[in-house]
DNA sequence: CTCAATGTATTACTGACTTAATACAACAAT
DNA sequence: ATTGTTGTATTAAGTCAGTAATACATTGAG
């Protein structure tokens, strides 16, 4: 994990991307003990409030629960992290299409550029 | 087109993908004059110098030139406007695949996600 | 009891962005 | 020539999000 410090995009925004990312696809498991903010802070490189400010909003997500002097951990709510994944999905599946849609591009042409993305690596 | 005051996109950047998509979606045709940047600063209620900076960034990219006393214009060079449309869907997909692959969708998942886009509406 | 690890709170600095006021420059229309 | 419209440049100031420095609070381990 790593973030980008010439990136406009918030360092914090950038950390609650990769963690919620995390959480969704299931790297870190429900229940799973997550890093300590210090530590977090420590391998990225920036200030612990970054973090701090990070893990905020996703306990406000619901995502992430702390116990005070113990650490954060992942929900073990599965239904949750589900739902979060499946609206994320939708969400920015939606924001995808309508940018494509405004530049000129139809769903079978979206559809035509994805099946043939791994082509030219 | 209208900006998005509380997004915390700077303004400037958002006039800069409107008026990119609109050129590159063919909204204004090869040639066309653009709004004048008093006018656009009026409807858009910022300041003349956001929509300036923003027309700067246009004209970097080759996709607007400028007749000193007359106005603001569509670059007439349809291969570099193909190559903007081209170039800006190649891009947003392959980021937006990057992220959906990290959550745990492939690329099946994905078109299925695209072909039942209309479906809830 | 002390220490080490954790999260939390307070405060302040910084820089990007925006706005504003104003002046200048070029040219077409009248 | 004058006027109006266009773009351009300069300078200053204000605002706010982001980041950082630092101190405080809580609790389990030893």
């Amino acid at each position: 994990m790593a973030v980008d410090f010439e990136n406009s995009i918030p360092i914090y925004l950038q950390v609650v991307e990769q963690l919620k990312s995390d959480i969704i696809s299931g790297k870190f498991s429900a229940g799973e003990r997550l890093p300590s903010v210090r530590d977090l802070a420590l391998q990225l490189k920036v200030n612990p409030n970054t973090v701090q400010k990070a893990f905020t909003e996703l306990e406000d997500m619901g995502l992430v629960f702390t116990e005070r002097t113990n650490g954060k951990f992942v929900t073990e709510d599965i239904a949750l992290i589900a739902k979060h994944k499946q609206e994320h999905a939708d969400i920015i599946t939606q924001k995808y299409m309508k940018t494509m849609e405004k530049i000129g591009f139809d769903k079978s042409e979206v559809i035509f550029l994805i099946n043939n993305l791994g082509g030219n690596r």
